[in-house]
Formats: structure tokens, C-alpha cells, sequence
DNA sequence: CTATGGCACGGATT
DNA sequence: AATCCGTGCCATAG
């Protein structure tokens, strides 16, 4: 149905095919673990560094205007950033300074971005605007943050540290909040959330008492208390709940945070975890009916090829290595090739998957096209267990920012429970379980009454009775 | 008596 | 083959 043509690269071998499916199962952050670890202990492999545009990580050819993130290069910025002892190993390790991007001799991917974790990702799109010598003092920020991206130790400590003024250290911190994701750094929920509403102020109308509702009642808010807090700020509670629900939507109080959240039993059960996205999802110059742009992550930052001095040695190489040698030889070329495979079965899945989601990902929850693994593996004509281990554990990040894991995309309940808040949110007065299945009923949607229920704990709505009346009837 | 949540079973999915 | 998920039945809370 959809035309793909990607499907040259056939594995050839059992030791293919196996090595295939491992770098498949693997997200691109393990990956690169992994890549990093062959190049350090097989001479056969080698890397060939390319200069990257450190706000937006593309690889880059020439001074000028970067042609994607339309900032100025010029050779200046691109010098390494150096970093205290400590905070090198930690990017270093990370991969911060050292990001590779694959490609091999016959393949020229060069619109693979490097794959980020939060600091590196942060101090790449601020590099620009940042003074030489404030890069220490973004780095030191920027490796104390927490896992939900906020700051949670005293600005005082750290232009101690350096020495610097407090302004200084405060100002390098708003370059920081002010970019992607919007609000890292802030010291509580609370900042992040007022860092947050003020940007986008000035892109779009906010209700009005947002603010103050953050500012004054913020655990009114965080608790649902919504009555109390329409007492607080003298409105009505359906004011509040709308305020609520735009906060919610619109603003993320851990700034560092996955956005998808625990949805477990209700409550938030198991500790949110921050992921590097494998994939990137965004659209054209923000028309909404342009292409979505697809990125596939590359873990590493370069290309990767077979040196030229271990290829010639090999040919006369001394007897006792000459085995080892070509085992080391063939390994590399495995690796190469295979992550080509990779790239490409990655490649070839999110075009379908963005084609048959493109309103789920656009326009939210509700719009998910039910789509399971097997229908997608008949379309790519690959066996199941490829798209099984292509999806497992990767995580794409959506247009609008927010983090998805990548099997989301084939949650069937995931609409049904949209609309269940939906329908829960716009009741007049608490609707039961089998009220709701009805409605649902309505609306197409064949669900037993048991699995609304389910459900409706899953999405952190009490039932019923406990439900407080909000209509003021 | 009604609405819910727990447990467990079976079919689908991975 | 293992796991997940929807569903039915039943006990219990209101």
C-alpha cells in the first residue's frame, strides 16, 4: 500500500541476521555504548570525527548560516568546549564532547542528529549565546541537575565556586531555562512552571489567573483542590478546573521528565525515568499541514569505516595474526553493515508509522490509530519480532515536545481513554462506570464495562461516588 | 441494591 | 513460549 524501497539490504548471514536483530533491540544510547566500546578494542574500526553545529548538532561543511538551525557558524564556536576535570569525564563519557554520527562509505546520512541526553542536549542549543568563559558555569549547572531538570542546589554555591558574581551565575541559568525543554534548571516545579507559562505568553493567550493560581496555590493545584483554590482566587471552580486542565496540558512542572508518565493503578507509581529520544518527530516550519520530519538518531557523531592502514596490513599481515586479523576485519564490517540494517528498518517503520499515526501525533491520545506490530511487519514484510525489537524501548520525541515511548503507537486502549477523560471532564454530574460504557457505545467504541473502569483508574480518575459534583446545578 | 475493585481465565499479541 | 489485556464473576463497600 505505501511504496517502500529501502528493502536492498537483505542479512546474508546467520552472524548478520543475528548481529541485526541485536542493534535493533538496542536504544540508540545503548548503542552507542556499544560502538564505543568495538572502537576502543578493534583496531580494524575507526572513526572519522566530523565538526558539528553545536546548537543544533548538524554535521557541518562550512561557515555561514547553519542551514537547519539557521544560526551563524563560524570556526570560533566550533572550538571544543573544555570543561573542569570532573565535568569532562562526565561528558566525555556521555558522549558530549565525542558524538558520531554513522555513515559508511556509500551512504551519506547527514541529516542524522546526534543522540543527546539532557545537559549535552541543553548546552548544545545555548553554546551560541554563550560567553566563553560562562561555559564552566553552564556546565556545572547544567551536570547538577536532577532527574526531573531542575536545580536543586543554591545559585550561591556556585558562583562561589567560580568565583563569579551571582548575576553572572543567574544569568548564564536564564539562557538555560529558556531553552528546550522550557523551564530546566528552575529550583521547583513551581519556577518551572511560571518560566514556562511566560514564554508561552507571548505566543499564545493564557487564562488570565494562571499565573496567580501558580504563584499562591500551588499545592492547591498539585492536590485538586480545585473548590479551595477557586475560594483562594475568588472564581468559580469551573474557572479553576479550566485553569487546571490548561496547566496540564500546556505546562510540564518537571521540565527534565518524560512526559508520557507513570500511568499505574491510578497514582504515580513508578519513579518517571528521562530518556534520550531515538527518534525525532517534528514539522515543517510549523505549518500544520506540512510533512512531519522524521529523524532517526545516530549514537554516534562521525563516520564510521574500516581504517585504511589496518586494511593494507591485513594483506601482508605476519602469520600468527593474520587470523585475528581478519576476524577483526569482518567484525567491523559487520558492525558497519548492520547498522546501515538498522538505520534503514528504523527508517522504513517510522515512515509508515508516521503516515498511518500523523493525527495521533499531531492532534493527541485520541486520534491513535489502533495498529498492531503484526499488521505493521506484514506491510514492511519484515517478521514480527524486527518491528517487535525495532519498537522495544525507544522513545520518539513528538512535535509539540513531548517524550512518547515508541510502543504508544500501538496502545489500543489509548484512545478510549482520551475519551473517557474527555467525557469525564464535560459531565454535569459523576457519571458511573456503566453510564460511561454507554456513551462509549455511542461514540463506536466497544468496551465492556469492566475494562472503562480499568481504565478510568489507569488515567487517575476516582469513581464515581467519590467524584466530587463540579456543576453548581 | 448498585457501583466498584479483586482475582483469575482465555485469547490475542509479542 | 511468555506476556499482556480485556472481560466475566463475585465479594464488598456505600
Amino acid at each position: 500500500m505505501y511504496p517502500i524501497h529501502l528493502q536492498q539490504l537483505r542479512p546474508q548471514t546467520t552472524a548478520h541476521l543475528a548481529q541485526t536483530m541485536t542493534l535493533l533491540g538496542m536504544t540508540t544510547a545503548e548503542l552507542r555504548q556499544n560502538i564505543e566500546a568495538e572502537l576502543a578494542n578493534n583496531p580494524a574500526l575507526e572513526l572519522q570525527e566530523v565538526k558539528r553545529c553545536h546548537s543544533c548538532g548538524r554535521s557541518l561543511v562550512e561557515s555561514g548560516l547553519c542551514p537547519v538551525c539557521s544560526r551563524p557558524h563560524n570556526p570560533d564556536q566550533i572550538e571544543p568546549i573544555v570543561f573542569t576535570s570532573a565535568q569532562q569525564d562526565y561528558f566525555s563519557s556521555i558522549g558530549g564532547g565525542a558524538q558520531h554520527n554513522i555513515h559508511t562509505d556509500d551512504l551519506p546520512d547527514d541529516n542524522i542528529a546526534p543522540a543527546l541526553d539532557l545537559p549535552t542536549y541543553v548546552l548544545q542549543q545555548i553554546a551560541p549565546e554563550l560567553a566563553v568563559e560562562d561555559r564552566s558555569i553552564a556546565a556545572h549547572i547544567l551536570t547538577s541537575l536532577d532527574d526531573d531538570g531542575l536545580l536543586r542546589i543554591q545559585l550561591f554555591e556556585i558562583s562561589r565556586y567560580h568565583h563569579v558574581s551571582i548575576e553572572r551565575v543567574i544569568q548564564v541559568l536564564d539562557l538555560i531555562q529558556h531553552s528546550e525543554p522550557i523551564g530546566v534548571g528552575a529550583a521547583s516545579p513551581q519556577e518551572a512552571l511560571l518560566i514556562q507559562l511566560d514564554i508561552l505568553a507571548k505566543i499564545q493567550d493564557i487564562p488570565p489567573l494562571a499565573k496567580r493560581a501558580i504563584e499562591t496555590g500551588m499545592d492547591l493545584l498539585s492536590r485538586r483542590h480545585y473548590s479551595k483554590l477557586g475560594e483562594l482566587l475568588g472564581i468559580p471552580p469551573q474557572d479553576v478546573e479550566e485553569i487546571a486542565h490548561f496547566i496540564s496540558t500546556n505546562l510540564n512542572p518537571y521540565p527534565g521528565r518524560a512526559h508520557w508518565g507513570s500511568i499505574r493503578q491510578g497514582v504515580e507509581a513508578n519513579p518517571p525515568t528521562y530518556h534520550n529520544p531515538d527518534i525525532l518527530i517534528g514539522t515543517l516550519n510549523q505549518q500544520p499541514d506540512s510533512p512531519l520530519v522524521v529523524e532517526i538518531l545516530s549514537p554516534i557523531y562521525g563516520s564510521l569505516q574500516i581504517n585504511a592502514l589496518f586494511r593494507k596490513a591485513l594483506k601482508n599481515a605476519p602469520e600468527e595474526k593474520s587470523e585475528k586479523w581478519q576476524q577483526d576485519f569482518e567484525k567491523a564490517n559487520l558492525l558497519i553493515k548492520c547498522l546501515r540494517q538498522r538505520g534503514n528498518t528504523m527508517r522504513q517503520m517510522m515512515t509508515i508509522l508516521t503516515q498511518v499515526q500523523r493525527n495521533f501525533i499531531l492532534r493527541g491520545d485520541k486520534f491513535l490509530h489502533p495498529l498492531t506490530r503484526a499488521s505493521l511487519a506484514l506491510q514492511l514484510d519484515v517478521h514480527e519480532s524486527t518491528v517487535s525489537r525495532a519498537v522495544s524501548g525507544k522513545t520518539a520525541r513528538l512535535p509539540n515536545g513531548r517524550m512518547i515511548p515508541l510502543s504508544k503507537f500501538f496502545d489500543r486502549s489509548l484512545p478510549i481513554r482520551a475519551l473517557i477523560r474527555e467525557i469525564v471532564k464535560d459531565e454535569d454530574n459523576p457519571l458511573t462506570d456503566s453510564q460511561i460504557t454507554r456513551i462509549l457505545h455511542q461514540e463506536g467504541h466497544k468496551v465492556a464495562r469492566r475494562t472503562v473502569a480499568k481504565y478510568r483508574s489507569m488515567e487517575g480518575i476516582l469513581a464515581a461516588p467519590t467524584r466530587q459534583k463540579v456543576a453548581s446545578t
